[in-house]
DNA sequence: CCAGCTAGAGTGAGCGCTAACAATTACAGC
DNA sequence: GCTGTAATTGTTAGCGCTCACTCTAGCTGG
């Protein structure tokens, strides 16, 4: 009647099954020459007793935890937090675990924090999903030789990275609002310390000088709040703007609702087109036209991408997604009335 | 010139120390016995050779992971993301790790998947962030007697949970309304499979009868899309309705888009209260009247309950916490035209 | 001055697994 | 029949910790 608290062990499935503890090992980490009789023989011995391997001995004797670790900042945004959950289930799937840890990007001690927890924990390889170059950096450091992967960050051929192309979304966004027939086109753009933001002004800045057009940018930073400052104090007339793009669709909610205050029609009097499509843009007044990113693809690449590299798979290659264009009613052509 | 990739262990910081391994072992784990100065000396040796606990070897020797395991369902709204994210981070404020996993509670496979997932990791503990009461009952059938905390969810005496007060919050949304003013209020509920769900609207009815007052209830889901198809079909005139309480923002949001299609004027014409209070719906048009709710406090509780379990350190004791009514302008007096 | 205590430090076993190596078997070819 | 090779299985030694002990002072009190 020992309190045997404990679960089965792989020495227990061994008796059981009539075979070393080596061949149970062996079939759990289905390594070959094994006869195949023996593997089902084994497979038996481990349904009949509920044996699930010990994580931890495992770690310890193999000095591989089969735990990925996710430095995350600005959890609660969408992107973010959709690639995070994409991250877990590729993890789950593939029976590894994901540990995500919160982080200020603006905060050395933050970052340092987040990776010494991770690395305290052992983790086989690391995500990071922030835009803060630096942060990227002071990881690569602290981790020696622990791959790391970067989402959605600065492209740089010397890492691994998957990544959206957020130029040529910013292209794509003003191109759109360009063939509508708008030519005083306005950008509302997220904080200069983001990539994502900086790229995005870019891309709009190309596409408009490519049509000989001039870009003309305002500084937010991502929240609704932002966006509705701008837009209170907003002068379209200055320009004649007959279009914005915003940095993201909450910059564009608080644009919207600012242009709702002060009795400005979008899109009859000004078409906005968002950047991420979240999913209550389609429900907005008027709904909003936006730039899709598909955050859960880029989770599960970034999730592939490390584990080919732990396992010395294949060569590491960045890759690239580009955001598709969301058609709604919030971006129309421009009225001609003036002309 | 070993290619040591493993890093300093106890034996190096002891050696270095000159103390036993059992030495560094208790000022690694603050034991008390022993002196000052020896742990001075062995806490220096650590520094100096950047020693980090092996937390595969801690775990394997006491059987404990420091490793906390969340189940988590719907982990992409706004409340159950708000709570994981708290969990995590006072995981690592107590030098605990925090593993998540999506389910989805209708599927018995992937809520079995996820627990076996946790249990193989050798979890300490478990939060479980999901409404259905079954898979609480399976998880704990699952897990033997690893403490499980579930986060608001049923109130069941016989189990660990905190919990935000529905029943409440939907009494205190409605009596704002009959406040205003309004006698015909009407309720969008959630899904019934959701305890939030059918708690929210025994309060509204609750509150309704205690006015008396008729309570009258649609079935919705969560999402903008169930709330915009109600909005769209819904016939205020039928019993003069003057307000609603919908079940959460989401619902709100689609009926908000819904009568702003219809030309119906919110407040003017009716009133809608939501329940949540998400970031955005501050700046919705009209921004929204709603409950606010402390996921994050919520999360913080759950995590403390379960480790003062895991530590026998206090009684288990469950928790509520009440929703507060956060006012805006989508709720107002009824119009007394045909009075 | 010595039994009796206790704070402080050390010893050895073992947690459940993997990895390297050793052993055994099966069977081909001459 | 005997050697050689490949396929399969077994043996042994840790991985880096914690736990239950034992051991060594230093001190008290009679």
């Amino acid at each position: 009647m020992s309190d045997r608290t404990r679960g089965p062990n792989m020495y227990d499935v061994a008796k059981l099954a009539q075979v070393s503890h080596q061949t149970v090992s062996r079939v759990v980490n289905n390594h070959p020459n094994t006869r195949e009789e023996t593997r089902e023989r084994v497979l038996r011995a481990m349904e009949e007793l509920g044996y699930r391997p010990n994580q931890a001995a495992r770690a310890l004797a193999s000095s591989r935890s089969r735990i990925i670790g996710i430095l995350v900042s600005d959890a609660d945004l969408f992107g973010p937090a959709g690639m995070t959950r994409a991250i877990e289930n590729v993890a789950q799937s593939i029976n590894h675990f994901a540990v995500s840890c919160s982080i200020d990007p603006d905060s050395e001690d933050s970052v340092i924090d987040g990776i010494n927890h991770l690395k305290g924990l052992g983790v086989d390889g690391l995500v990071m999903i922030t835009p803060r170059t630096d942060a990227v950096t002071l990881a690569r450091t602290q981790l020696g030789n622990i791959p790391i992967v970067t989402v959605d960050s600065m492209y740089r051929v010397d890492e691994l990275s998957v990544s959206i192309d957020n130029f040529q979304g910013g292209q794509l966004a003003t191109e759109h609002l360009i063939e509508l027939g708008h030519r005083s086109i306005l950008h509302i753009a997220g904080p200069p310390s983001w990539f994502e933001a900086t790229a995005r002004a870019s891309g709009y800045a190309a596409a408009m000088r490519s049509h000989r057009l001039t870009p003309r940018i305002i500084e937010g930073d991502w929240t609704p709040g932002s966006g509705y400052e701008i837009g209170v104090t907003l002068d379209l007339e200055a320009y004649e703007t007959t279009g914005i793009f915003a940095g993201n669709d909450d910059l564009a909610l608080g644009l919207l609702h600012a242009f709702d205050d002060r009795g400005i029609d979008v899109p009859g009097h000004v078409s906005i087109i968002g950047y991420d499509d979240i999913p209550h843009a389609a429900y907005w007044n008027p709904p909003l036209t936006t730039m899709q990113q598909d955050f859960y693809e880029l989770g599960e690449r970034a999730m592939r991408l490390l584990i080919d590299t732990i396992e010395r798979r294949k060569l590491p290659a960045a890759e690239t997604l580009v955001p598709r264009l969301i058609q709604r009613s919030s971006t129309a052509a421009p009225r001609r009335n003036e002309d």
